[in-house]
This record gives structure tokens, sequence and C-alpha cells, in this order.
DNA sequence: CATAGTGTACTAACTCAATAGTACACTATC
DNA sequence: GATAGTGTACTATTGAGTTAGTACACTATG
């Protein structure tokens, strides 16, 4: 489930960050408590704790004790977050490729044949 | 120089699987020492040995005992290597990217303006 | 008030990555 | 033969991440 080469509390974080972003977790809404997630992700509950504490640290959950965790609902913090999420993609992608000697047409030629299969994959269009 | 939240011995074997893809380095020519390498990245020559290890067991590299690590004279091997180091790129790219909620034609836009700032950058066409 | 669900804190143990330092075996070259 | 450069092996230490288990404080609800 998870890459064994990076701190799983940081894929957590990246997961929920996804979530947040995407709408699929509402501003102001609930996460699941960290006891609950621990479940959901098979993992242990300590290991989620650090992951909400850390997304605290940067603005993007809030807690209240005794009720839980919340999506924040300053919108202008999930804008950026967004932005640095896909920057580093991006970086990681152009960097890489380019490293391996891939020229740009061929990159965004490669990205299309890849949304091409997932989407046979999955009896898209 | 390195991102801290993966083992560095990985981006080692990283950068010299991009060396080796693209040429930059040639079939068949002789890697740094392990403690030049290690000097070179600011490293301790252990990590960079385990990463000619892993590198070695891999099948992209050889060593013969007294001489030196050399890089493999297998081409198709090379091959496979470029691959599966572009398909993790591409794939990291379009599920971070979907899970953020983008579309595809924002992503490839995306890209597309990181090229064009890339270049901007060093003063390319 | 009692209870359940929540975040939080703490200790202990284990593994892996990385560093430091030393030493040995092999090869090529002078 | 001596030397320098190479891979290799080994021990020891440090730190981070993860797990396990327990316990406490707060909140809402019955």
């Amino acid at each position: 489930m998870f890459d064994e080469n990076t701190p799983i509390y940081l894929q957590i974080m990246d997961l929920i960050k996804q979530d947040v972003c995407s709408g699929r977790m509402s501003m102001g809404g609930k996460l699941p408590s960290v006891r609950d997630k621990a479940i959901e992700l098979q993992v242990n509950p300590n290991t989620v704790q650090h992951a909400y504490q850390e997304l605290e640290s940067e603005g993007i959950v809030f807690t209240q004790r005794g009720m839980g965790t919340f999506v924040t609902e300053d919108e202008g913090k999930i804008d950026s977050v967004r932005s640095e999420l896909a920057e580093r993609l991006v970086r990681q992608l152009a960097d890489g490729m380019t490293g391996l000697g891939f020229q740009r047409r061929q990159i965004l030629r490669l990205i299309e044949e890849y949304f091409k299969n997932a989407s046979d994959d999955v009896g898209g269009r």
C-alpha cells in the first residue's frame, strides 16, 4: 500500500492533502479519528497522529480537543497547497525525464500514452 | 543536495542510472571509485558502496576487484532500466495530479509551462 | 453523572539508514 | 618488491521512523 522508501506519515499527509485539494474532503469537514484512520490504512495510530500533527503545523487542518480534527476553512491555504504539490510533481517528472535524456516532445507523448492506456483500463473514452 | 526523506543510497542509484541511460556515462565505462564518488557527493564512502552493490545486484554495473566498477555492456538491460524509470516518473505524475483533481489537459498544459519557464532560465529558445 | 469518542502524552523496543574508522585483499604500475 | 588505487568487510554509534501498549484530558450525549 505504501512506498517503503519514504516515511509513512509523509505519505499519509500527501493522501489527505489530495483529498482536501480535490474536494473529496470539504472545507471545515471532519477527518476520521486517529484510531479509525489507522485501521483504514492498516497502520499504527501513532503514525496517523504524527501526520495529523504535521498537517496542523502546516495550517491544513485544525483540532478541537475531544471533538476531532477538521479541514481548514482558509481557501487560500488550500490553493497554495495545491500549487506546491503540483509544482513538486511536475518538477520531479521534468527533471527526472530530462536526466534520462528524453526530449520534451517525447515526454509529453509518453504522458498522453499513459492516459490513453489508463482510460482503457477503466473503460473510459 | 539530497532529498532528506528518501535513503541517500537510493538517490545515488537513480543519479547513476540517469547517467547511464542518458549516455553521459558510456557502456563499459568506469565509474568513479567509491571514495571519489563519496567526496563528489559529500557523502560517506559506505553509502556509495551500498549504492554500487545494489546497482550490481540489479545488473547495471559490474565490478572487478582491485580495478573498479564498470557500466554494464548489456544494452538491453540499459533500455529496460530507462523504461522502468520513465514509467515510474510518469505514473507518479499522473496519479498525483489526478489525485489533486487536475484534468488531463491541465496537466499537459502545466508541464508545457514548466518547460517554457525552464528555457527562460537557461536562455534557451 | 456515566459513557463513549476524541486528541494527546509517554515509555519501550525494534529496524534501517548513515556515519566514522579501521583493516584486508586484489590489481596495475613503477 | 614497493606503492597507490581499487573493492570489500567489519565494528560501533547515532538518529529517525514505526510499532505496541498504556494512560490521561476533554467533549458531546444519553
